[in-house]
DNA sequence: CTGCATTTGTGCGTATGTATT
DNA sequence: CAATACATACGCACAAATGCA
């Protein structure tokens, strides 16, 4: 976490954990520029440069005339249980099985080069999966695609006899420590392909959620994972509270 | 697309119309910082604010010592929702624009009492709305339920007039405090109906965001809405941080 | 309403560090 | 080693929005 070289990166760390601490609370003010430019002896660019990084991770907004409003928190527990709360949603109660559809290596296109930051045309290792209900009858609940570089494409192996996340594994297997996910939902419908292997008509409404892990907030993602989960089956909650 | 009338934001959309127009392709290198300072004639400073648009536009990867490269084309996210406090869930919804489609009373069936924990039978006011893009051509995002006793069934009014989101307007005419949100995202497709006035056709895909607000956990929700935003724009992001 | 102080937004200049070629 | 290109960081000035006297 603390391994930022620049002070920017260092005062973000700092805003974050009090943030978390609960030395601000949401819907408190931050500290005006200039304040923050004699707490931490710097430039006024270069804490306008740490605001800039706090409003990408949307936890503070800023308002011109006004100042810096804090909107959010990010969760006070660890992204794991945040995950995993989200994955017993999907499993709707019980444990899901994983099935190897297939494991292929696959050149970037557009949209896998935009993801990983990378130039088109890099080599990635595509693994594709399907999970069924443990429990009961084996109903197949969500369709999911992962990419990783070559260097982890075992990976594919490792996932059909362990029953840890991917993420679990590519830490215990390869060293490769999760520090950051961002996570994005969209509606899509089924395609033939993925509609056959989730019992399903194409065309069936579904959700899909896209997850790029990487080590840093900074760093480029070294995982990315798309779920399409089947509409009739899924839901996702959340609750929100003040303060 | 250009009523942006700072000069970074000018570049980002000349350069975002290259992008597009092929005038530069994915995987090609974009012009140094110092080549656009002079192509634009402003300092490098204004340059970098551009390219840190693009950035978070997902559109390039800078490279130090190398350069910039393209990625990818176009961003997909328009509309993007990143919600991880109240504060951040009331604040949203400030660059829509609404249109009132209907305002009635209804008496609650199964579905809608069990939201509200009442009997049913119990009469509410049902409003519905659809959210247009404000900036650039009206584009309509999504369409909008609202459930509320009667009698802050003047609410529809309101929500014309005020561009305020409906809990704000809740809390400054009515005093109804909002401390707490449940919230749940499904997929599905869109009817007949929805499917016009968001000027898609039926079946496409869309998700559907429940949410019931309360004044505390315990609390029963004095207020529904269901949002069914069209699944080709809209998206919602989180970002989950170890420690 | 006017004026003023505060606060963020935009923009310029300069210098130095670091990775790549 | 040198040249190139992006990254970090300091400084200054003025604009625009806000809130208050």
């Amino acid at each position: 976490m603390s391994a930022n070289q620049p002070k920017y990166g260092q005062i973000i760390d700092k805003l974050v954990r009090e943030i978390r601490d609960g030395t601000y609370q949401t819907g408190d003010m931050l500290p005006t520029e200039h304040r923050l430019m004699e707490a931490f002896g710097v430039s006024r660019h270069t804490v306008r440069q740490a605001l800039q990084g706090l409003k990408q991770m949307g936890l503070i907004q800023a308002q011109q005339g006004k100042g810096s409003v804090i909107i959010a928190k990010a969760n006070p527990s660890a992204y794991v249980d945040m995950i995993q709360s989200i994955e017993a949603l999907i499993a709707k109660g019980g444990d899901l099985d994983r099935r190897l559809i297939l494991s292929r290596s696959v050149e970037a296109d557009d949209e896998l080069s935009q993801a990983f930051g990378t130039k088109k045309g890099r080599e990635f290792t595509e693994i594709h999966l399907v999970r069924h209900s443990k429990q009961g009858p084996s109903v197949p609940v969500a369709y999911l695609k992962i990419w990783v570089d070559p260097e982890f494409s075992s990976l594919a192996r490792e996932l059909e006899n362990d029953g840890r996340t991917v993420a679990e594994i590519m830490k215990l297997r390869f060293g490769m420590e999760t520090g950051s996910i961002r996570q994005s939902i969209t509606a899509t419908s089924l395609n033939q392909e993925v509609a056959e292997k989730l019992d399903r008509p194409a065309g069936d409404p579904a959700l899909q959620i896209e997850r790029l892990y990487s080590k840093t907030t900074l760093a480029l993602p070294h995982l990315r994972t798309i779920s399409i989960c089947r509409g009739d089956l899924v839901q996702i909650d959340s609750h929100f509270q003040s303060q």
